[in-house]
DNA sequence: AATATTATGTTAAATATTTTACAAAGTTCA
DNA sequence: TGAACTTTGTAAAATATTTAACATAATATT
């Protein structure tokens, strides 16, 4: 969101460098399963929509992974983006907020795909704590500590409560030892600087494209 | 996002500013709910979690709303915020793809508190076309030019629907005169450079979580 | 009325990111 | 084997964004 939301340091890698490798990832994957052996850095900015030195660029920090005259082995370059990104093992994640959108990211396979496990539930409504979605039964979010002490080191949590009660169940996850934070609240969090998290704000969304229908892309 | 989703030329507003105006926009609602009749910079800076130079530079690229030795009337800066995002009028909405996250997109009431209303919802399965959800019935997503036609100008697509079928369904909004695209499709959109899109890619976005956990932030 | 104080708006400097340009390294083909 | 061709990796240049510094304007105080 967009926008810059870490902050970076000279001679440090660029986040939207980070968000594109997740791009180049999707499209080596899909490009892997209908068989490329090999791709380009011109073929994979083609697909990814950005120039072919920005994506040589953004391999480069991290490494060679192409050979020059040739491109990069598909499944290799696969592998060592995983690794940068971490997900070459399975990462537990708790959420709190059992609305709409909560429910809905509950029954988004994407996550699971990419080794995201959401294996806690929570919620403040009373009413909806002790129900089951999906077999895992909705907690309440007072325990959440507990909970995270029992079932061993949570490091991503997502929030989909309303603005209002966002922050105190920010403090809630980090008193858990959470580490990442997917925040889907309309209000910016106050964090330590050590914690990572990524704000998605829908509405924020629709407002800038409201800016550029207003104003013309030119 | 997060990421530059629009290219920008020189002596344009960077679009990290317009995501920012929006948030402000934001804080002085919740504030002027409140009662606060004005904010300095450094206040506004303070809950946006940004510094009170960029909140003054981010609105002098559209005038002067402020009043030196004062502040900002609050009342007065969010009018100005509607007038620069275009959010003084009601925009209609249509939204592809009825799944667990368009459903969820259909509830959230922050859309129709800015003014975006859904209008009409689309989707490829049979089996949905006809039933009814909010009031709104599901149409085939081969009706979309021909309900747009109908309905008067509909500025603003949503896609809710898997990568395979995203590009077919951008193409198709494209073709009915839809100007603005939040996709929600793991994938990057060939569309005409006239058209602002925004993408919002969950896993991308669980995937930078983890980079940043695994490496550190510092 | 003059002075001190406060907070904006803007120019200039610093920093970060993207683009360009090209040397280096590998492959193919004669 | 060597020349032509391809494509990577990166140093340097260009561009964009953020931060700093400060002049300007308004208010409050004596």
């Amino acid at each position: 969101m967009p926008r810059k939301a870490i902050k970076t340091r000279s001679n440090e890698i660029p986040y939207s460098t980070v968000v594109r490798l997740a791009q180049y990832l999707k499209i080596l994957e899909r490009v892997e399963a209908v068989g490329t052996l090999k791709i380009s850095s011109n073929e994979l900015a083609k697909e990814a929509k950005v120039n072919s030195f920005l994506v040589r660029k953004d391999l480069s920090y991290f490494g060679e992974f192409g050979v020059r005259g040739v491109g990069y082995e598909t499944k290799l370059l696969i592998t060592q983006i995983k690794k940068i990104l971490g997900l070459n093992k399975e990462r537990k994640v708790i959420l709190v907020g059992v609305g709409h959108l909560g429910r809905a990211l509950l029954g988004y396979k994407g996550f699971a795909e990419k080794g995201f496990k959401i294996v806690g539930l929570f919620d403040s409504d009373p009413a909806k704590v002790g129900t089951k979605i999906n077999d895992l039964e909705i907690m309440s979010v007072f325990t959440v500590e507990e909970y995270v002490k029992k079932k061993g080191p949570i490091s991503i949590g997502i929030i989909c409560v309303p603005a209002f009660s966002a922050q105190f169940v920010a403090n809630t996850l980090l008193a858990a030892g959470v580490k990442g934070i997917l925040n889907f609240a309309p209000v910016p969090l106050s964090l330590p600087p050590d914690i990572i998290c990524i704000n998605v704000d829908l509405t924020t969304n629709m407002e800038v494209i409201s800016y550029y229908l207003q104003r013309g892309l030119k």
